[in-house]
DNA sequence: GACATATTTAGATGATTAGCTAATTATCAC
DNA sequence: GTGATAATTAGCTAATCATCTAAATATGTC
């Protein structure tokens, strides 16, 4: 979770989740709306892959980026949830990495 | 919306969040749980407020941290929304900063 | 096998970040 | 005003981060 939130830290990352809503893309088609190297990419795919936000599949010479929605949901709702205060298990205190 | 998302990436942020759902707390009561410095502990606060996730008040000596809920609601919910593609508005494209 | 294409790894750099201690500012109580 | 308490600012450091270019690793085509 705290690897989501990492991820979700950098506007780029946000951008290639929103690309993914449709389906999923190469790294390919994921680089070119940027204005970045294909290596800065490819370091902004693995961050994602690292907090389990996508899914990386390879065909051929591509690898096919699949989003993990339920993922994204997961996290944000799960953290948005504590604070409701009725919605929520009693579950007092988590979150005590660093 | 990036404000909020970075000041989110931190953990002791967060938690910071989490504390003061069920009220408004001061500087040093806000501290206390943790095992950083004070000045470390008002930087964090200062990325808050900067993000609007907190509005501070000053009290006598003490400065009282309130919790806007309904900031991080916004962004995070609205966030989450743009992945639904039928609960939501057609905002085809936001988040363009960087 | 030689070449082209797609992506990642290696290695370096500048910027940002979280952390600290020491000093400063603000407020209250005598 | 002195002294105590609460919080922030100043100044520093080590670690992390986003970025780049160049090189390496597939994979497919001829």
């Amino acid at each position: 979770m705290n690897k989501v939130f990492r991820a979700l830290s950098d506007p780029t990352r946000r951008q290639v989740l929103q690309l993914l809503r449709k389906g999923p893309l190469s790294a390919g088609e994921l680089s070119d709306p940027f204005d970045v190297s294909k290596p800065t990419m490819s370091a902004h795919f693995a961050v994602l892959k690292e907090a389990d936000l996508v899914h990386a599949e390879k065909d051929g010479k591509s690898v096919i980026y699949h989003l993990k929605l339920s993922v994204l949901e997961e996290a944000l709702l799960g953290f948005i949830h504590s604070f409701d205060l009725g919605t929520e298990t009693p579950k007092p205190n988590e979150e005590t990495e660093r």
